[in-house]
DNA sequence: CCGTTGACGCCAT
DNA sequence: TATGGCGCCAACG
């Protein structure tokens, strides 16, 4: 089996549109597993071997950057959402509530 | 085998 | 609104 649930992972961020995030607990809860969002975060973690996972359209709950500083750079994460139009104010998605992607009401609707 | 840590989230205070 | 505690699960020493 090896972490069929890491694959599930990478499979939901891959889906995420450009200019659109979600956060771990989204994605853990899309995957029925609700209060696992710390293992969507090691996953993430890992998932650095594979260029096409966006890692950087995955947020926590309060659509705070906690994740910039895996990134190359400190201002890496937050580059890469501006350049899609998402608006980074002090490590936070200013218009988080407008570029939530939600799996559970994107994926199986 | 056990204790700690961590890209999280919910609840109580 | 801000803080702290707890649960959850995989990885590491």
């Amino acid at each position: 089996m090896r972490s069929d649930f890491f694959k599930n992972v990478y499979d939901v961020v891959r889906l995420i549109p450009p200019g659109k995030v979600t956060s771990y607990g989204a994605i853990a809860r899309y995957l029925g597993t609700s209060k696992s969002a710390r293992v969507v975060g090691w996953a993430m973690n890992n998932s650095h071997h594979d260029q096409s996972i966006p890692a950087h359209r995955v947020v926590n709950r309060n659509g705070l950057l906690t994740g910039k500083h895996h990134f190359h750079g400190e201002e890496t994460m937050e580059n890469l959402l501006k350049e899609e139009g998402i608006l980074v104010k002090k490590d936070r998605i200013d218009n988080f509530k407008e570029v939530f992607w939600d799996p559970l009401n994107e994926l199986e609707l």
